[in-house]
DNA sequence: TAAAGTAGTTTATTTTTTAAACCAAATTTT
DNA sequence: AAAATTTGGTTTAAAAAATAAACTACTTTA
């Protein structure tokens, strides 16, 4: 009857940071921040929750001298957020 | 950019409460905890929060000498429900 | 009448969420 | 050139949510 939904992209944040780089692939901290318009120690959290799992891959360097953390969706994101996507389908007929 | 999703509709087991209750309008605990496939607890505290919300309406009464609680989604659930994906939407393009 | 089943509710533990506090380095102000 | 502020985060800790397990109350069966 009802497909098991991914815990872990039933999170309004988490959701918004996997949809935003399905589209944009990648972004650094701060366009996630806006783009969500999450707190940052919020999008932290999430954003390890989502590389722990192995959806996001995260590279943190600098640039202009400042810290700079970088997003980009796996292959293993795209698939997940593909299913939830079609395992919430089943919710809505 | 992303809607503000209704934390109570952002929950498997509320979800499905809900959904089955948008086609079915009515449905008593056990056809409930049959068609969620939820737990006993797990389904009264869900229910519990989605009545205190207004979303569903709670019968209790007798059948055949036995408790019986039936669910009715009301006119705000359903409200709540096509709301919930409506916003949802904006998660997937 | 004792055991088992029905229909739930309550309790309590675990997980999650999230705001607030914190840290280190860079920049700006005085 | 200190002191204060800003940037880009992480860690912590308190609150909220989910859920399994225990419990209640009544009924039926053996």
């Amino acid at each position: 009857m009802f497909k098991e939904l991914d815990p872990l992209l039933l999170s309004q944040l988490r959701l918004a940071i996997m949809s935003y780089l399905m589209v944009a692939r990648e972004a650094d901290f701060n366009l996630l921040k806006e783009q969500t318009e999450a707190t940052a120690g919020n999008l932290s959290a999430q954003i390890s929750k989502l590389q722990e799992a192995g959806y996001i891959e995260v590279e943190k360097t600098y640039r202009n001298n400042y810290p700079l953390t970088i997003c980009r969706i796996t292959e293993k994101g795209v698939e997940a957020f593909d299913a939830f996507y079609k395992d919430l389908k089943s919710y809505f007929e």
